[in-house]
RNA sequence: GCUCCCAUCGUCUAGCGGUCAAGGACACCGGCCUCUCACGCCGGAGACACGGGUUCGAUUCCCGUUGGGAGUACCA
């Protein structure tokens, strides 16, 4: 069995591409089969050298590797379609000799109004097939060279996830397979290349389930045996409305950036249009033992962030903590954090963080309070207001005495030290974990008190007691006057 | 316009003629837990687009309508 993803390096890898990959390479890795990456590059004007590379690299983010293909070779290449230019014209002219395709020298004027003249009689515009019988030679001047589409009869093919698709023969037109300048177009390199690659399974986007029947044609043309064929749905915007720009990132490079873990993108891609059971949260290595077209869904499926969102605070959960920790950091950086006061709290720290947040964007404003300067802290002035009052500075005074004397800076021992304190004094918890929590923050909500204590560290936590105490009595002072 | 594809809670979906007074998940609402916010747990509201058939029986099969998506290039 082989499968491949073809992308066109004309702009970034696409969340619908992304799955589309992602289908290819489970069936592949499922079956024990051959997953190969061809570049069809042959968008001479729009594609570029850079937009290949970061697919290449958003792939192997989303941990999608490839067995044939750019970076790592293979016995069916080239894998760039510039580099199979020449793998093309024969077919053509071997079409051309046994009179199944033909030279076609009508002007795009004419074409245009024939197509003009169709579609207003209520028919779909294609070519009038001026050409087909005329046997034009090499000599015709500009020309380009056309399949000779069947007249009669349908041409069918039974796809994987709608079954039997079919459509008459007179609603094909005689398409072009060999441009003016030579090169041959999409619907038949594609032939050609997944014929020459070996590939058996062709699992794309419904998006190209019309040209699918194009495509057979070739196959048969060419004496071809065409491969199986599957279209998954399409992923839709919001709204129902084809996804773009407008809904939000689109481009699994963005995604990443917003903060959301390979891990988490890939079990939401998996589940738009493909299900198992009520199964929901998938690892790539469960999917590959599961996977299979049949859970292919048909109805294209709308994007839900939100949905996103929860699946990526999953992963974040599942993850193990330092491998969390170590994605975090770029993220806790952007948020403001010293980097030179990234210490060993880091793990503590995301520990404390990783429930309340669902992007290691938010992880990262999360946990940027342990590690910025005093003075760098993001005060909320509301909860200062509510927390830090006259009242609070005997209580943290009190704390600080008990803080002072722990020896086992702990979550259990921290607890062990305060408990009775607090029993003893006869207040509620509350009244001292807010003032602490402020202190430690700037704001009112955030971490469990004693994770929080803990994770801090020793030094800085007294220091930010010491300091809410300070602004504490200077509220009582004021007050008191 | 024409051709093709699709149609279960707001969203993703389970369902492959009776076991469905339609199940799960996200989101939403309420409660519990609780030092805040979360997490977690418990509970709630919420759907078979419509109309014809077929059948003893349709969410499930067929047709139509409506709605949505895609294609309609010398782009991929």
């Amino acid at each position: 069995m082989r499968l491949r993803f073809a992308p066109s390096p004309t702009g970034h890898l696409h969340i619908g591409g992304a799955r589309t990959a992602l289908f290819n390479f489970l069936l592949a890795r499922r079956h024990g089969g051959v997953f190969v990456l061809r570049i069809e590059d042959t968008d001479r004007a729009r594609s570029r050298p850079e937009y290949e590379e970061e697919i290449l690299r958003d792939l192997r983010w989303l941990s999608l590797d490839w067995d044939e293909g750019p970076g790592v070779g293979g016995s069916r290449g080239p894998y760039h379609q510039m580099q199979r230019l020449d793998h093309y014209g024969p077919y053509i002219d071997q079409l051309l000799a046994e009179g199944k395709a033909y030279r076609c020298n009508c002007s795009a004027e004419r074409i245009q109004q024939g197509r003009e003249a169709l579609q207003a009689a209520g028919r779909k515009p294609m070519y009038d097939r001026h050409c087909r019988d005329l046997d034009l030679g090499p000599d015709c001047g500009e020309h380009v060279v056309r399949l000779k589409v069947p007249l009669e009869g349908s041409t069918a093919f039974d796809d994987h996830v709608r079954g039997r698709v079919e459509i008459d023969n007179a609603e094909i037109d005689d398409f072009v397979i060999r441009r003016s300048n030579g090169l041959p177009p999409y619907n038949f390199v594609v032939v050609v290349d997944d014929h020459e690659m070996g590939i058996t399974h062709v699992v794309r986007g419904e998006d190209h389930i019309n040209n699918t029947p194009k495509q057979v044609l070739i196959y048969r043309a060419l004496g071809w045996e065409p491969p199986e064929f599957a279209h998954a749905p399409l992923i839709l915007g919001p709204d129902g409305s084809r996804l773009s720009k407008r809904h939000g990132a689109v481009s699994v490079g963005a995604y990443r950036e917003e903060g959301y873990l390979p891990e988490a993108l890939v079990n939401y891609l998996v589940r738009l249009g493909w299900s198992h059971g009520d199964d929901e949260v998938f690892s790539l290595d469960e999917l590959i033992s599961v996977f299979s077209l049949d859970g292919i869904t048909k109805a294209g499926g709308r994007w839900d962030v939100d949905k996103l969102r929860w699946l990526n605070q999953v992963w974040m959960k599942r993850l193990d903590p330092a491998d969390l920790a170590e994605r975090a950091r770029p993220f806790l950086v952007a948020a403001g954090a010293d980097p030179a006061l990234i210490d060993d709290r880091l793990v503590p720290a995301v520990l404390t963080v990783r429930e309340r947040a669902r992007t290691l964007v938010e992880l990262g404003e999360q946990a940027r309070f342990y590690f910025v300067p005093d003075d760098a802290l993001d005060w909320d002035e509301q909860a200062v207001k509510k927390h830090i009052k006259a009242s609070t500075r005997p209580i943290l005074d009190g704390l600080l005495a008990v803080l002072e004397g722990v020896e086992d800076w702990s979550q259990e021992g921290l607890e062990a030290a305060v408990k009775p304190w607090v029993e003893a004094e006869g207040i509620k918890l509350g009244k001292v974990a807010q003032p602490v929590r402020v202190s430690l923050t700037g704001k009112g909500v955030g971490p469990g008190l004693w994770e929080m204590l803990a994770a801090i560290g020793r030094e800085v936590a007294l220091r930010r007691i010491r300091a809410g105490r300070d602004k504490a009595a200077a509220r009582e002072a004021a007050a008191g006057r």
